[in-house]
RNA sequence: GGCGCAUUCGUCUAGUGGCCUAGGACACCGCCCUCUCACGGCGGCGGCACGGGUUCGAAUCCCGUAUGCGCCUCCA
C-alpha cells in the first residue's frame, strides 16, 4: 500500500519551528515509503488569514528542503462540499441544527478508540465527547469537521500530527465513520517545548524558521537536529545526512514523551555541519548569508577570511562579530593589561620591513621579536591581537594580519601604542 | 474540575524481563594541545519520579500516587 500524508499549516503567520518538526516527520515518512506528501492550508477562518503567510510558509519549506507533491490546496475551497456533507448528516439524523449552527450527534455510550502509531491503543468514553459544531451559524465549517473530511477526500493514509490533537481525534474518527469512509492511521508526535518545559515561545529564543535562517543556521543542521526531537535510530547516531534520515526513519521509533528544544545542542550541531562543509562551499554560504543580511562586505575578502573562521564559529551569524575587524575600523580594548608597549613597537618596526607579508613570514618574524624581548608567546601576541583585531578573541593572528594588510596593521598598531 | 497523554543523567536519547555495577550525545568541570578562541584528544560529574505488586529476576509488565503537559471555542 502506498502512503499519502499531508502537512496542514494554518496561515496565521510565519512557520513555527515546532510545526516544522511535525512537517519534517511527515516528510521523512513519505520519502521513506516512496509515498506522497501534500501541502494543505487549513484556512476555514478567513478572517485570520494573512495573505503573505502562505508564501512565507512555502518559502520556509523550500529553504528547509522539505518538498511536497502536487499543488498546495486550501480548505476554504471545499467549504461548499463540507456544507453538503453537513446537510446530509442532518437529513440522516446524525446531526442537528442548534441556533443556526449544525452540530454532530456524538454517540452517547461505548468508546471511540484507535491504535496510535506512536502511542498504541488510545480510547475515550463517548459520553465525554460533546456534540461537535460542524458548521458555524455563519456557514463556515469548523476545523474538526473540515480537517477529517479533507483527509478522506485527499485519501490520506496516515495523519501524523502533534499530540495536542489527541483530544480531537475521537471527534474526527466519529465524523469519518459517520460519512462511511475509511479511517487513516493516526500518529501523534510528542510536543516540542522550550528549555523550561513550557510551550516553546519567543522568550526562549528563536521560534520562527526565518529567525533561525537569519541567525545563520544551516537548513541541513536544523533538519538533523529536529529529526532527533522525538525520534532516534539507535542510541548513538546523531549526525545524519538527509538520505540517512529518510532511510532510517520509522514511526515505530518515535518516542511518546515531550522533548525540550535545546538551543545549545543545535549550536553545536550547526558547528559540526559548518566544519564539515568543503572550504569553497563554506565560503559561498558565508557570502550568500552576508548578502541576505544586508552586509556589503567585499566578497573576495570574505572568501579569503572563510578558512580562518570555519573551525571557530557555530553559526554564520557569528562571523560579523568575529571577523568584522577585517572589514571595518576597530576600537582597541583599553582594558588590555599593560606590558604590551615594547612588543607593539617592536612588531610595528618589524612588520614595516617584512617581505613577503605572509602569515608564515609574519609568524616567524613576530616569534623572533618575542624571543628577543624574552616574552612568552601568549604575553607577546595578546597585545597585538587586541590592537589589530580590537578583541581578545579572534581568528589566527598571523593569518589575520596577512589579510588585513601591512598598511592597516601598522596603523592599528600605532593607534594602540599611543 | 472532566477527559486524555507523558514520566531514564540539567537536555536529547538507547534500553521492549536477565547482556544494565543503565550506554551515547549536548551542556558543565578538569587535563592535554595551543598566539586568543575554537577544533581535537583524554578523564570526570550526573539519571530509571514515588509506592505497591507480578516474577527466580524489573528501567523494562500491572495497579496506585505525584508531577508536567494537552484538550474541554460557533480557534486551528
Amino acid at each position: 500500500m502506498s502512503v499519502r500524508v499531508r502537512m496542514a499549516p494554518s496561515p496565521t503567520g510565519f512557520l513555527h519551528i515546532g510545526g516544522v518538526r511535525t512537517f519534517l516527520f511527515n516528510w521523512l515518512f513519505a520519502r521513506h515509503h516512496g509515498g506522497e506528501l501534500r501541502l494543505r492550508i487549513e484556512n476555514t477562518d478567513t478572517s485570520r488569514e494573512v495573505a503573505e503567510a502562505v508564501d512565507q510558509i512555502e518559502e520556509s519549506l523550500r529553504w528547509l528542503g522539505l518538498d511536497w507533491d502536487g499543488p498546495t490546496t486550501f480548505q476554504l475551497d471545499r467549504i461548499d462540499d463540507c456544507r453538503d456533507v453537513a446537510q446530509r448528516l442532518v437529513a440522516e439524523g446524525r446531526a442537528y441544527e442548534d441556533e443556526g449552527a449544525i452540530r454532530f450527534r456524538m454517540p452517547d455510550d461505548g468508546v471511540t478508540g484507535w491504535d496510535d502509531a506512536v502511542r498504541g491503543r488510545v480510547e475515550v468514553a463517548n459520553e465525554t465527547i460533546e456534540d461537535l459544531v460542524l458548521v458555524r451559524s455563519d456557514g463556515r465549517p469548523t476545523y474538526n469537521f473540515a480537517s477529517p473530511l479533507e483527509d478522506v477526500w485527499d485519501e490520506i493514509t496516515h495523519v501524523i500530527r502533534a499530540e495536542d490533537h489527541i483530544s480531537n481525534t475521537p471527534k474526527q474518527i466519529n465524523i469519518i465513520s459517520a460519512v462511511g469512509a475509511e479511517l487513516p492511521v493516526y500518529a501523534h508526535l510528542p510536543n516540542v517545548n522550550g528549555p523550561d518545559g513550557k510551550k516553546l515561545s519567543k522568550r526562549h529564543g528563536a521560534t520562527g524558521v526565518d529567525e533561525f535562517r537569519r541567525a545563520g543556521y544551516l537548513a541541513d543542521a536544523l533538519v538533523n537536529f529536529l529529526a532527533l526531537l522525538g525520534w532516534a535510530p539507535d542510541g548513538e547516531t546523531t549526525i545524519m545526512s538527509r538520505a540517512e534520515l529518510v532511510e532510517r526513519f520509522s514511526l515505530e521509533r518515535v518516542t511518546p514523551s515531550p522533548a525540550q528544544f535545546d538551543y545549545a545542542k543545535l549550536d553545536w550541531m550547526n558547528g559540526v555541519y559548518l566544519r564539515a562543509l568543503p572550504g569553497d562551499e563554506f565560503a559561498r554560504a558565508l557570502v550568500v548569508w552576508l548578502g541576505e543580511q544586508g552586509y556589503d562586505w567585499d566578497a573576495q575578502l570574505v572568501r579569503r577570511a572563510a578558512p580562518l573562521v570555519q573551525e571557530k564559529i557555530q553559526r554564520l551569524g557569528d562571523f560579523p562579530a568575529f571577523a568584522g575587524f577585517l572589514f571595518h575600523d576597530v576600537a582597541p580594548d583599553a582594558a588590555e593589561p599593560d606590558g604590551g608597549g615594547p612588543m607593539l613597537a617592536a612588531a610595528r618596526a618589524t612588520l614595516a620591513q617584512l617581505e613577503p607579508f605572509t602569515a608564515e613570514a609574519i609568524e616567524a618574524a613576530l616569534r623572533a621579536v618575542a624571543d628577543g624581548l624574552g616574552l612568552k608567546p601568549r604575553q607577546a601576541f595578546q597585545p597585538i591581537r587586541v590592537a589589530v583585531t580590537g578583541s581578545r578573541v579572534s581568528p589566527g593572528l598571523f593569518e589575520s594580519i596577512e589579510l588585513l594588510g601591512r598598511e592597516t596593521t601598522l596603523a592599528r598598531l600605532a593607534a594602540a601604542s599611543r
